[in-house]
DNA sequence: TGTATATATTCGGAATAAAGGATATACTTA
DNA sequence: TAAGTATATCCTTTATTCCGAATATATACA
């Protein structure tokens, strides 16, 4: 029971909504989470960690960076994928989210001084 | 956002997977559910007014009863279903919440004084 | 009308969770 | 080694949630 709780209250906070929805579109790194929420990098990584202890979200780390993306799993498989393609979707602030990521990969991955100088 | 935060908030509660858990199996009156559960009727009541308001259940009065059921909606669907039928069949709790249910549904349905002289 | 019953609501307190600034950690590179 | 950067953790404050006894509400029936 613990364990499934620990997934339906990791889905009960809006910003990790947001934040799984951009996992479902492209595994991010943390600050390149943090640029598209445009939140603080400790209020990210606190949510980042809560994802991570419920398992819907994994991290691969690659020397200073971490990149976190979506667990594929049972959960994943069936609610976390209508969750986010058949509410997410919908919610007007995670459109923008979206187009946020999307703007930001076309441009270098990374962190924010790789990417100084953007406009 | 804030429809979809009602409902996977009233996801997160122990309490209240337990009460979905039975409404799966059958609709039940509020009394129902109290015995089941063994729960002090209030805190039943409050968590049952919290799925209602997150559109997972609707109730029916008849007289003095109110009996609820699951709202057969697009959450329902997918969630809901999935919920129920992958995660909570497998716990414990809840498949000994099941026995009882299936006990109580073979005595007169209603309040408690209905079902006086039980053992 | 008065009593009993089923359910909902109120209330105060305890417990939990959220925030974000500050700091710590860990890795990179000059 | 020293400085810089990405991320995680700590800390304090504030907000939210949960509990269950008590009370209120609404209906049934003698």
């Amino acid at each position: 029971m613990k364990e499934i709780l620990n997934v339906t209250s990791a889905l009960s906070e809006e910003i990790r909504l947001r934040i799984i929805n951009l996992l479902f579109e492209s595994e991010l790194y943390v600050c390149e989470i943090v640029d598209i929420l445009g939140l603080p990098q400790s209020t990210v990584s606190r949510h980042l960690t809560i994802l991570k202890n419920a398992n819907i979200a994994n991290d691969t780390k690659s020397g200073l960076w971490v990149k976190y993306s979506l667990n594929k799993n049972r959960i994943y498989n069936t609610i976390i994928k209508s969750l986010v393609k058949e509410e997410l979707i919908n919610i007007q602030k995670c459109k923008e989210d979206i187009q946020k990521l999307k703007e930001r990969l076309v441009k270098d991955r990374g962190c924010k001084d790789n990417c100084k100088g953007e406009e």
